[in-house]
DNA sequence: CCCGTGACACTCC
DNA sequence: TGGAGTGCCACGG
């Protein structure tokens, strides 16, 4: 923690200079900052309701001034320079602790809420295709919706966006590019080496015959099985026929199969 | 309100 | 086997 007598003073001063709700400056402007994170420096803006938005400096060519331009556009009001980060913000950005750090996701819809509440769930390392950040938000079929989405995800790396990947095993595209995804994945000790290979020969789940478990490949279970009793597979399909589970910790599939065959000529 | 637009997925040759 | 074609859904203009 960073707290000290200076800081507590200041924060005293400043809740006494500033008396009015947060809520109120909040409908004025937003704060900015610039603080260091996995993609280099980045800009950050948020609230008193939390962080809002994040891009890296390199996306905005380290301009400060088109960071504020791009938040402008999106939630209609300036940026005015913070003097402190919110709680647990630098951590985040790092990587190291990512829990408590509070976003302000006002003004999305539900859908997009949902798509980010559930890639936030990944966990670091981890990755999951598209299709199952849309099951996992509740619209199974809005696959493509969730990848317009996460392109305007306000805050990548708080919501780590680039676990999010295509279900044929490529990275697929990332907002600041598919390069710095897999450069991501790679430094939280993703096995992105491994899961390419296994991609290039149609697997894309991963089983144990000791357990009858079926897991994606970067799932740590999927991870610590042997190799003589590991056993691929390229849908999950095949791995139910032959008798396996999916895995409750990273579900490559639904707990209960929805399987509705005519489903097609409602309403 | 219709239409075009995607960081996708699945099916066929 | 992989690339084109088609289906999909949420949004914005």
């Amino acid at each position: 923690m960073m707290g000290n007598d200076l800081d507590s003073i200041t924060g005293a001063l400043a809740d006494l200079t500033a008396p009015a709700a947060p809520g109120l400056a909040d409908r004025i402007f937003g704060s900015w900052l610039a603080a260091p994170s996995r993609l280099g420096a980045a800009f950050v803006a948020f609230t008193g309701a939390g962080v809002q938005f994040v891009r890296s400096a390199e996306s905005v060519r380290g301009d400060a001034g088109a960071f504020a331009e791009a938040y402008r556009d999106r939630f209609g009001r300036p940026l005015r320079p913070a003097d402190r980060a919110p709680a647990g913000l630098l951590g985040a950005l790092r990587g190291t602790s990512a829990a408590s750090l509070q976003l302000d996701l006002r003004g999305l819809s539900d859908f997009e809420r949902d798509v980010l509440t559930a890639t936030s769930r990944i966990p670091a390392g981890q990755t999951r295709p598209y299709g199952w950040v849309a099951r996992e938000a509740g619209r199974p079929r809005a696959v493509r919706a969730v990848g317009t989405v996460l392109a305007r995800n306000p805050v990548p790396l708080l919501v780590p966006c680039h676990r999010v990947v295509r279900a044929d095993g490529l990275l697929g595209d990332y907002m600041f590019g598919s390069a710095h995804k897999e450069q991501l994945l790679r430094a939280e000790q993703g096995n992105v080496d491994e899961v390419a290979a296994l991609a290039r020969q149609g697997v894309h789940f991963v089983g144990s015959d000791t357990t009858g478990v079926v897991c994606f490949p970067t799932c740590p279970h999927a991870r610590r099985i042997t190799l003589a009793h590991r056993h691929g597979f390229r849908t999950v399909g095949a791995a139910l026929v032959s008798g396996y589970r999916p895995c409750r910790y990273c579900r490559p599939a639904a707990e209960v199969i929805p399987a509705h065959p005519d489903a097609g000529s409602d309403r």
